[in-house]
DNA sequence: TGTACATCAGTGAACGCGCGTTCACTGATGTAC
DNA sequence: TGTACATCAGTGAACGCGCGTTCACTGATGTAC
């Protein structure tokens, strides 16, 4: 049943959609190639038309959420700041929807098991992650912040130290939901408090 | 060929230390139960002599990883203070050692992935983890320190935050050493930096 | 424009492998007398 | 203490299942005339 090269197009990405959904909801290794391709809506036989191989997806679709994330970062840091990103980031409503939130805090640890084009395209999106909250941060040159204003180098730092703090506090968050949500509460809780002058600066 | 009760319990002490060391060096997933009986020096057939399921083996070897952490960070904190632990734990020598490292950044992102027990295992660490960071902080009474001082709750807050940031920091360093070492190198000294003066109060 | 045919996206069965788990068996341990 | 026997820790083959991947086939698409 050949489609119209359209409707395959629209097919392959469906299934980078859907891909980059459940592995950030159970993991690579918790999704199986037909789950996904059941998910958007194929069968599995297909699969191998579109992608070469299972870690050749699990590649696309870690961009794909990185994209995705950064997308919503800039997005939100227009629209309520720095601070308001990190302070939507902390939240109850993230660390239970896993699979369209953010893929740091969904694939961080895993991510050395995987194959190094999976590797590669985590580092790859973790540096425009950077680089993108890096621009948010106020310059040395900013007339408004001035005393605060950083240069280049110490604002990419500050950067990672908030991306790190983030991502560590919503991992450990995720890890106690089901067996301490009350710890799960406390740890979104104090890295918020923790954050904010970091993200007001 | 059966043993001495002795020798029978040394090579159950030997399992879970084998599977510790495993789990964490390349995931609950990415090592079965064959390799780690055959780590401890035995075949796999023996397995279920010990254990109820290779589930429960994670969850015991998850509370024996915390054990080992929370042990070591009451020595070199004892030692070094809290920012030295800080030092010791971002370096490049700790993310390539993943395997008798830190069992948070090892398993924070698939803990939610795994058996109820072994989550439960995780929560119970990590609540005495923070419990030993908080009780280094300076306490609200300290003379020394007094005007740095934090009551209970504040102190727990300060050291999840703390926590989170070296978690993240170091999840996010060993994603990226393969891949982009140059980055990684980069984030352990920027959470590092970012850590010192929290580390020190 | 219409028609005949080659192309190829998608289907579903099948393959091969690894892994968690089970089980019959072995032989040294530990115990009852 | 010595002996006969029951126990049981460990062995290695086997089972069953799921998963990544392959493949022969289908039938609609797209193209050559």
């Amino acid at each position: 049943m050949r489609v119209t090269k359209e409707k395959a197009a629209e097919h392959r990405a469906a299934i980078v959609e859907a891909a980059a959904r459940l592995f950030r909801d159970r993991g690579f290794d918790g999704v199986g190639v037909a789950e996904i391709m059941q998910a958007a809506g194929l069968t599995h036989g297909g699969f191998y038309g579109h992608f070469a191989s299972k870690d050749a997806l699990a590649a696309e679709a870690c961009g794909s959420a990185f994209t995705q994330g950064i997308g919503r970062f800039a997005a939100r840091a227009a629209d309520a700041g720095l601070a308001g990103y990190v302070a939507t980031y902390l939240t109850a409503e993230h660390r239970d929807r896993r699979g369209g939130g953010c893929p740091m805090a969904a694939f961080a640890t895993e991510i050395g098991h995987q194959d190094p084009q999976v590797q590669a395209a985590f580092a790859e999106g973790l540096a425009g992650f950077i680089d993108a909250v890096a621009a948010r941060l106020p310059a040395a040159g900013d007339d408004a912040t001035a005393a605060d204003g950083h240069d280049d180098e110490t604002r990419r730092a500050r950067a990672i130290g908030l991306l790190a703090a983030m991502v560590g506090g919503m991992a450990l968050a995720r890890a106690t939901a089901e067996a301490s949500p009350k710890l799960s509460a406390e740890i979104l809780e104090a890295v918020k408090v923790d954050l904010q002058p970091v993200a007001a600066s």
